[in-house]
DNA sequence: GTTGACCTTAGAGTTGTCTCTAAGCTTATA
DNA sequence: TATAAGCTTAGAGACAACTCTAAGGTCAAC
């Protein structure tokens, strides 16, 4: 049985992050000592092994408990569960790529269009798009 | 002279975004009517208008606010400082999109080896890979 | 002269994920 | 036995960028 701080080593979670996730019911100590503290047993361990691993691939805390959910009760879910929240963060990843990209591409433009060198910014190039409502026409390079 | 719902729809900001946006410096109504109505002079309608389009590209409020102050007295500021501000966004977007690949890459391996049928959870290969600490030997498809 | 849309303010609430604090026990070490 | 490190709790604070509410004043139209 591992005290919290043990675990936070162990998993590479701070005890403060443990208790946060534990009061959103992702992790729990099955046992308390005598005097209260936190025991963790392996049971507890592998659970909070699947937070983290969950968390790192980027599952959001919610979609997590879902998962964990799942995993409490393998049986009475189906695959098809699992793959849907999977399928529906690869979308959001998808959707934050696609906004990112367009970013990209305009700050690129931006940049590419400006010398920004060391003289004043009379007529930097960048505040006037800024001024103009953007790139309205395509740059050269598309 | 504007007031501040003409603005709103003028520019595709709620009013109260406006008022928000106020508060943090960003938009600014150069006069007050009688009864204390925000009004919005065509110096305003650009402030408001060149915020927007920072807005747009995905300048955080922070980065806007310094754009701002270069903007109001571009003599005294070099162009290097707006490009300093397009680089260090774009390199967040870099560093984002990195992340999101990555992601993107893990979730789609996860869908790759699923089947995600109907039948129940207990061989779940995605519930394997979460258990076993992630994706630990890179898959087939590099 | 009344209705209804619009304006004002200060301030609270939202979402997600922590991060930290205070005040007070417990345990290990010297 | 003294000290430091670690544990407990409830709850506040941080961040970004809104979003909304309450309580009330103003204005244009009919």
């Amino acid at each position: 049985m591992l005290k919290i701080s043990e675990l936070a080593g162990l998993i590479g979670l701070s005890a403060h992050t443990i208790r946060f996730y534990e009061k959103h019911g992702l992790i729990e100590a099955s046992e308390r000592s005598e005097s209260g503290y936190r025991l963790y047993s392996a049971a507890d361990i592998n659970r909070a092994e699947f937070v983290k691993t969950a968390r790192n691939i980027g599952f959001s805390l919610g979609d997590i408990a879902q998962l964990l959910s799942i995993r409490l009760d393998r049986s009475s879910h189906s695959c098809r569960e699992v793959t849907d929240i999977t399928r529906n963060k690869l979308h959001e990843v998808n959707r934050k790529m696609a906004e990112l990209k367009a970013m990209q591409k305009v700050l690129g433009r931006l940049l590419d269009n400006c010398d920004g060198g060391m003289e004043n910014a009379t007529h930097c190039s960048i505040l006037e798009v800024l001024d103009n409502g953007g790139l309205a026409t395509p740059g050269r390079v598309n």
